[in-house]
DNA sequence: ACGAAATGCAACAGCCTTGATGCAGATTAG
DNA sequence: CTAATCTGCATCAAGGCTGTTGCATTTCGT
């Protein structure tokens, strides 16, 4: 993993080529690494020297995403600030990384990389906020939390599939938290 | 469409071919008309003879599932049963063909092609549905029936990713609609 | 039982993709 | 500036998948 360090140009080439594949393989997950390497504006030799195999770029790939996506969750200060507050904030970055790095974060893990144990992390950190956020009442002492947290994912799957929708990641999340803690059942 | 009767083996080796393609596609969707055949038992000459292309046999693989889930929303007699009763008979039956047919259903649907087709029907069935549900009190006034019916889907969607949970239907149904309905609140 | 239909098998050509290699020229680090 | 690194380009071999065809054999419909 730790890469004896790349030269300036190398090291932007790598960044060129696995947004290249982010874009190409989400559109068409069977696509070459001819059309990669021209979505990069890059040699397809040049993409065989960074990553060995096809499988080690998709891997590669997967591993950034996921890195974002941590990286997104921790910015939201989980641990310590107000539960609601907490959420609202992790849900609208997810949402902007998610919406960038769609298909790589979609991306089958593989048990043994890096990407696994980075989604366990976040998982576990997503636990940990349900976790407070009951202790806060905002969810129902009986409610299974595993089951609440795979809700609050499917949500913002969904969020993303509204194309040319309201983009705004503030508002989308706000409807998110809404929906998960109140449903859409008539109000009080 | 209207293709002229096959004999009876030759209709068996179709169905086999779509059943197999739904297994294998769904563990590696590049996999090869050769591991299609293989599965279904079959040569593979004999998958070329009944479906010119590799597209022409998704898409008949998308139409079949596309079929199977309008038959599963009729069957709940979306239009005449009580919301409740409707929403619960239909999620139980979607659920089980969803997940016998789960890449099929995942399947992007090509504009013109006969899922499409389907699947607009069965968005109008769930609509109506909803709005009967609304009219009961069920769903707020204010509700955007819309995002109602895409978090419905994405509510079934993660339900069948839990695997060895519990199976039942009935039961992950039932779980579906209350957290449609009522979120992860607290309850009163 | 008879003819039509369907299948398996083998073989073929064409095409695309993957990796690898060598070399000349551009870019970068110190 | 100079040497190491990186890149583009051209080329190559190997392998896999697709789609087709011909023929012998089995299965079905009536």
């Amino acid at each position: 993993m730790a890469e004896r360090t790349l030269r300036a140009d190398a090291e932007r080439s790598v960044r060129a080529v696995l947004e290249a594949a982010e874009r190409v393989l989400a559109e068409d997950p069977g696509a070459s690494m001819e059309q990669i390497a021209a979505a990069a504006g890059v040699a397809r030799t040049t993409i065989h020297r960074r990553f060995a195999n096809r499988q080690a770029l998709i891997e590669a790939l997967a591993a950034s995403a996921a890195r974002q996506l941590a990286q997104a969750v921790d910015d939201g200060r989980p641990d310590t600030a107000p539960p609601l507050v907490a959420m609202h904030r992790i849900t609208a970055n997810v949402l902007q990384v998610k919406s960038a790095w769609a298909f790589a974060l979609g991306l089958p893990a593989d048990p043994n990389g890096e990407a696994a144990a980075l989604h366990q992390d976040i998982n576990r950190r997503c636990t940990v906020v349900l976790k407070r956020a009951r202790a806060d009442g905002l969810i129902d002492e009986a409610a299974d939390l595993d089951w609440v947290r795979r809700v609050y994912y499917a949500l913002i799957g969904e969020s993303l599939h509204g194309d040319a929708d309201n983009a705004d990641p503030d508002t989308l999340a706000a409807r998110i938290i809404d929906t998960l803690l109140h449903g859409a059942g008539p109000r009080p």
